[in-house]
DNA sequence: AACCGTAGTAAAGATTTGTAAAGGCTCAGG
DNA sequence: CCTGAGCCTTTACAAATCTTTACTACGGTT
């Protein structure tokens, strides 16, 4: 099921969005404040935030930034009608589309299908093979090669990795992994997933330059290091 | 660099774009009618296509269908001022995003950086590298590069140095640090980050003239100095 | 120069993460 | 129905990291 993140402070307004998406097939959170719109946005549980520019507690715009800190989740701005300086800040700082306030409902639904439609296609089919650096993953066999080397992995330690490379090189919290790879809510004790990444850690040993692959991003949860990149060109 | 087409009848109006996207590194290919555009668009020269919907011999919906039964090319499609419909139209047919006429070119320019991003995203190109003087901080691999030698830091000291190096030369100011370094409202009495500031400083060591590369402003924040313009060296 | 508020930093204290080991669950084979 | 292997979770403690404390140094003001 697609679920919808819907941050407004105009309580009907996110009623109405709802009775519109639903019945498209999408699952509707709504919040009313800025706040708490950032701690469920980066929760990692939804494909698609909705986010009003005029918030209580913290506005849209400081909301996208310090989600755009640590992940890309998809994000369409409201603005307030005739607000051009709005929306080009909106769409500076990483907004992945914007709607005028007040919108047809039909055009909502056809941008999220827009945007949700590119990011789809960006993420690669399911069943291809994800490759990063010398680490490559195939979700049709599951297996995991190494420099060509099969790689022992756990059922648990597969879709771990699985996530971790989907995102890789991007921070992947907590709160998902514990979603998307054991299927349960995060509790604040469970330490089940740092357990699983200290197993793959170990699988996979340290990264030519003798990193590890998993890095630990502190109070947030984990990244899959893409390799450095290669530039050719040096400053002088 | 990065080449896109724009495919509209009014001649004018390309002129105007391309004299807009021209200084911000993009080259500009015009052509007037659908026909000519489809068949532009399909020789794969470029990059993204600007589309108006209104055009002679093939109108901009047909030149879009028919791209999308071979094409993946990121399209912005121009439509006529409060035409719901067509932009739902254009949506739903596959365009990337639409503007309607008439528009603010800096919006122009922010909407095709916007696609780029996203597109670009997905094929992991390692963009957004920051790059100041000696100094390089790689956000896909949380790793920092001093004349090419790896500075270990830890989470914290490496989200600080990112904020710092995205405002590079300006004064980021303590609120600002804490909350976006640390994630929480800052408090009068709140010292962490001077200490943090004060690892990276030992880690970084001096720069090339003997001073710290993160300056104190005093009543205010910190800054991450940039490194002296050289001659013959163009600021950026 | 004395004063007061701000910044630098060592060191102690608090919190979070790493991981070995123990416990528990599931399933195949006897 | 018992047993053992394999895997996941919990526990427990060690290690790393972050925050607070406390004192020193410095700047600007009177």
């Amino acid at each position: 099921m697609d679920r919808i993140l819907v941050i407004d402070d105009d309580i009907e307004l996110c009623g109405l969005v709802t009775e519109y998406l639903e019945p498209e097939g999408f699952q509707v959170e709504a919040v009313h404040d800025g706040e708490r719109g950032l701690e469920r946005a980066l929760a990692g549980d939804h494909l698609l935030v909705v986010l009003d520019v005029m918030l209580p507690k913290m506005n849209g715009f400081d909301v996208l930034r310090r989600m755009r800190s640590t992940s890309r989740m998809p994000v369409l701005l409201l603005t307030a009608r005739g607000e051009d300086v709005d929306r080009i800040v909106g769409l500076e700082i990483g907004a992945d589309d914007y709607l005028p306030k007040p919108f047809n409902p039909r055009e909502l639904v056809a941008r999220i299908r827009a945007i949700l439609r590119r990011t789809r296609a960006s993420e690669g089919s399911p069943g291809d093979i994800l490759r990063v650096g010398n680490v490559e993953l195939n979700p049709a066999t599951r297996t995991v090669l190494q420099d060509g080397n099969n790689v022992e992995l756990t059922s648990v330690e597969f879709n771990l990795l699985q996530v971790l490379l989907q995102e890789a090189g991007q921070v992947v919290s907590r709160e998902r992994l514990v979603d998307s790879v054991l299927g349960r809510k995060f509790s604040p004790f469970d330490r089940s997933i740092d357990m699983h990444v200290s197993k793959v850690r170990k699988k996979l040993g340290d990264t030519d330059n003798g990193a590890d692959y998993i890095k630990t991003v502190r109070g947030v949860g984990y990244i899959f290091a893409r390799p450095p990149a290669k530039v050719g060109s040096v400053a002088r």
